[in-house]
DNA sequence: CAAAACGCTACCAACTCAGTTACATATTGC
DNA sequence: GCAATATGTAACTGAGTTGGTAGCGTTTTG
């Protein structure tokens, strides 16, 4: 379920750069490098979090169910998790005095570190994602044209 | 190798809570619940990063390398995790316009995240752990004892 | 030399997961 | 209504991971 996460990145952050164009599952799958299938697994997961909707039948495909700047990414990650941590938790029914107030201990720790992860991922939303993205495009797009020009100049 | 950070967690609290004492494998397996070959393995990466020495033959086991304040859990985790990183990374070779310069982006993203991670762990240390699980034992010790000072009155 | 303990390798069973195939369902446009 | 397009989903497969076990060698103590 770890792998899905990128994957869905890819789907906000591709839906955000049409702005609200329907894509398909086939082009969304194509640019990322894997099967439709696979993405619409994915997709099937966003949508119960209602962070999709999508469109059955001719024409039809995805779309961010709300705007951009509304969506971080803790909310894609926990929509792709199906309730399994991240990191594994110390196991019950430990051994002698030590080890089971250890473990309880551990897991308090264990679950303070992932907290500190999603909060990093909730402070960012797919609207900041998508200017940065289109900021690099364009400069891209720019030093292209300009090496360009000072070529053919 | 997640699961293994939970067993350097049990290692390295056990060890700390005897204060010293050389442990084997054995021990160490047995309170945690598993056989001491997989111990072993989480061992000798623990070793091989300079945490915890062992001595073999007769009388052998393990003790921590340094003073517990000196080791936090970072450090532990850093040991066992061999250069696998926790979230999956966005592929290299994907298509289009967007979905490579969202990949690059999604990636320093994953980073930083894993490092929030990571930062909340270093800030825990094994002699900061002891210290609290030593006090959780002695206040259940201690709760024990009155109410069975209570039951007995 | 015997017992205790670690070190390491090889192997197995269970599990996970991406990928594929196949089929059902829904929607559009003729 | 029919054909084309797309999603929804189940089943299967092959690769990779991992915890457990067994076996053998090595080191240390007494």
């Amino acid at each position: 379920m770890n792998n899905q996460f990128t994957i869905a990145l890819h789907i906000l952050g591709f839906l955000a750069s049409r702005g609200g164009d329907m894509l398909t599952s086939e082009q969304m799958a194509h640019t990322y490098g894997t099967s439709p299938v696979v993405l619409r697994r994915v997709l099937a997961k966003l949508q119960r979090a209602g962070l999709v909707e999508t469109q059955r039948g001719a024409g039809g495909g995805s779309l961010l169910a709300r705007h951009p700047s509304a969506i971080n990414l803790r909310e894609a990650y926990e929509a792709v998790s199906d309730d399994t941590v991240m990191l594994a938790r110390h196991p019950d029914g430990c051994a002698g005095v030590v080890a089971p107030v250890l473990g309880h201990y551990v897991n308090g720790l264990l679950e303070e570190a992932e907290r500190a992860m999603l909060e990093r991922l909730a402070a960012v939303t797919v609207a900041q994602m998508d200017r940065i993205v289109r900021a690099r495009i364009g400069r891209a797009r720019t030093a292209r044209g300009a090496s360009a020009g000072r070529r053919a100049s």
